[in-house]
DNA sequence: ATAAAAATTTAGGCAAAACTAAAAATATAT
DNA sequence: ATATATTTTTAGTTTTGCCTAAATTTTTAT
């Protein structure tokens, strides 16, 4: 599979998992950054290769044996991460970039070996899950903070937009994955929470209430 | 710089290492394995982008910007080799594929950071040097195993050529680098030479003892 | 010195992956 | 329901990196 190929199955994979219907062409045009026309061509040979099936003006699915092949794309890019993370000390807005070069070595034996290195985890240090060799999943409980009612606590365990400058704005606020944090108030005029998050009270938005998620812990 | 105008680069770098004139055509095709013409078009293209000089028919030679920007896809070879072999525990047989794909991941932070992690190694797997993040090369006094003289004892500490089948020969003789080699006896009709490994007497060909480095220790 | 051989370059093409512009199909709105 | 807007596809190009075949230059051998 060439580079290019692999970017688009991993940006159908992505897209897959809110739309259940068909993977409309436009979608996957601006996850790649590419035009539409574009697209279909792609389209057409991952189809003829049967990693995805495709009708015309119906957009596209994943067969079992592209999803397959995203899961591993996504594996290597995840647990490339967490080297970049935990062996190498980069930060964890600074990662997806290269970690998007990496995920594209072949090599089933570095990957497996990485792996272990890194002590098979499980997540990606944004919280992200890691698929295993064989494309399992371990889902965890999760939601949106902006979920949250007033008066629960959770723990962060993870964020939706991994985005370099939210990113670091979680770091400005001394917000990690494994902060507990606490729902003081939630204004229903623009839904900002009032949060606690070690001993100090802050107000977020709703927009970064929306954009993290926390394991409930009571 | 593309995959491919680094590859040719390389080429080119090791190349100029033995030929102390410009390198030719056929030499390039031979090391990237591609066509003469296909060498010529991409020659042109690295000679406009001030990474060699050329001029037709005369081969072609690095510039100063060329030859920096070869040692640091040599270096990051040899870098990621030595990950390969220390933290992952490939065998030293088995890194140059991936390395030859790992090298071209672009991100000075990583490379140098990758550097750090492993302590700033001076060699790879196989004792080839590896630049610093200035293309500066420790060179190690070193001669090949075949100009020994009988009676000399030397350390192995490199080898010229790195095939998986010169490696694995190199497994079963129980030959490695840091090995101590005394030269007992030479064949003057072939040239092979006999041995004293770990206290075992061996004969070994001449070429296998043309593509074995060592450092006299007496 | 010159003919033959080898190496190199040029010319013309191909495949991959992108693009623009135009055509066709589908979705939306009144 | 039908006109309009949006989405998708098709058709035709471009660029990169490769190829083959032919032409040219350099090297080698007599």
């Amino acid at each position: 599979m060439t580079y290019s190929e692999e970017n688009y199955l991993k940006a159908i994979y992505h897209l897959s998992l809110t739309q259940k219907q068909g993977v409309s062409t436009n979608a996957i045009a601006g996850m790649v950054e590419s035009k539409a026309s574009s697209v279909t061509d792609m389209i057409k040979k991952l189809a003829e290769k049967e990693l995805v099936i495709y009708q015309k003006y119906q957009g596209v699915m994943l067969t079992d044996k592209g999803l397959l092949a995203a899961k591993m794309i996504v594996r290597k890019h995840r647990l490339w991460e967490v080297f970049l993370v935990e062996k190498l000390d980069f930060a964890w807005d600074e990662v997806h970039d290269v970690a998007e070069e990496l995920e594209h070595i072949k090599s089933e034996k570095l990957i497996n070996k990485l792996d272990a290195f890194l002590g098979f985890p499980t997540e990606d240090p944004h919280g992200d899950p890691i698929p295993d060799r064989n494309g399992n999943i371990v889902k965890v409980e999760k939601q949106l903070l902006s979920e949250f009612e007033v008066g629960q606590t959770g723990i962060c365990v993870g964020v939706k937009d991994s985005s370099s400058s939210f990113l670091q704005y979680l770091d400005k606020q001394q917000i990690a994955l494994g902060s507990k944090i606490k729902i003081i108030a939630k204004e229903s005029f623009d839904m900002s929470l009032t949060i606690e998050v070690e001993k100090k009270h802050m107000i977020i938005s709703n927009k970064i209430a929306s954009n993290l998620f926390a394991k409930i812990v009571s």
